[in-house]
DNA sequence: TAAAAAATACTCCTTATGGTGTATATCGCG
DNA sequence: CGCGATATACACCATAAGGAGTATTTTTTA
């Protein structure tokens, strides 16, 4: 009577590595009937296999940082293998980057682990239909971009300084504080220091990730 | 007489951060009457300054490492601006990487500082004509890896293990030692020895220029 | 199957890096 | 003229990173 309206329960599986959590969400969403769990995994490989082997899912509670491939790529396999499949990324992260990846990388929706069960529950259900469910905090951040001019959602551009732009492409060519120093004739903590303002503008915290963003959004 | 055989003395210019060196290279050159020199600077820049200036110059002689502008970028810019200049890289280093993008610059050849004065004074000479001096040690070098098999001549294979290109992907993706060594499920100091054997095969020293060079030669 | 290569893991050590806070001089724009 | 942004610089700290060497176990392959 209630697991059979139209069409039968939602099926969902859950990816999440840690194991509580995990157990936890397969308790309480059990609960509700127009749920079925299909399956509960730790990592994205698991859940792969899984419906590599057959295994069944019209959606999935996806975390982001998971050991091995992360929540976010393995969205981007899933619409690849599976595009009738609906991702709900639902993970404590309102990183900007993280937000907007993971709308790229083709996920329904965005929730954050704050969300009350009983919201929660409606928005899965939402997601099972057409819906987009997205956490109140994140989609004001979304709003916030557009009105800010759609530029982060677009082209990309942090505004950095010409000084900072001079630094950003010594970090791509490798050199060290020490070279950065005393190449543009300034002390060492002033090169860290415009470092760190570069690492603020690209909300990055390391030179690796400071040349990948650099090198892939043509920064440089 | 003895400066105006053909057209007159090759004019030369010398780019050599060292002030000792550039001033030791400009007399011991000038002694010869087949040389005349045009300037010698610290630094590309200024090199450059003299030569949008009005300066002329049939040849110079480059340091690759300098202060602001590196000698295999100048060579580059030099080649692109003035086509008929002829950039010999002089340096201490046989860095193998240095070698190729200095040829790939557009270098006409390629002398390390060990040289005697009067073969240097030859190689010069024989550069102003139609000559491409290459030091025995490093022409032995870009013979070898012709030998080899034509690879790190063309595209680049650093014949990185399946395992090394795991951590490869995972270092551009900026994740940390430790990051690593709990992705993988090895210790970190494992984690630390594949990158240390990456960093020999790609011949870098940080992570920044492994995701350079992982990101512009596509080995991800 | 024996030798070579790869993957694993540890130690010890030095230096680089990233984070945070404070402070000053200067420049540009209203 | 004054405010805000920028560039400069220093101190202090914990941790990450890089380098070198040794050693054991697996895997590969000649």
């Amino acid at each position: 009577m209630r697991a059979a309206q139209q069409g039968g329960a939602i099926s969902l599986a859950i990816v999440e590595d840690e194991k509580e959590v995990r157990e936890g969400l397969k308790y309480l969403l059990g609960l509700d009937g127009r749920i079925r769990i299909s399956g509960a995994f730790g990592t994205a490989e698991e859940l792969i296999a899984f419906l590599s082997g057959g295994g069944r899912a019209e959606l999935v509670l996806m975390d982001i940082h998971l050991p091995g491939i992360s929540g976010i790529e393995a969205t981007r396999i899933l619409q690849e293998r599976w595009p009738t499949l609906a991702v709900l990324i639902l993970t404590i992260f309102e990183d900007e980057d993280a937000i907007l990846d993971s709308i790229k990388a083709g996920a329904r929706g965005y929730i954050l682990k704050n969300t009350r069960p009983d919201a929660l529950l409606e928005q899965i259900i939402s997601a099972a239909g057409e819906g987009s469910p997205i956490s109140p905090t994140v989609a004001r951040r979304i709003l916030e971009e557009i009105r800010r001019g759609s530029r982060a959602l677009t082209p990309a551009d942090y505004t950095l300084t010409a000084r900072e732009l001079e630094v950003l492409r010594d970090i791509v060519n490798g050199l060290t504080y020490k070279e950065l120093a005393e190449k543009h004739h300034i002390a060492g903590s002033t090169a860290k220091k415009h470092i760190l303002h570069i690492y603020q503008k690209l909300n990055v915290n390391s030179k690796a990730e400071v040349v990948r963003k650099a090198l892939e959004e043509g920064l440089i």
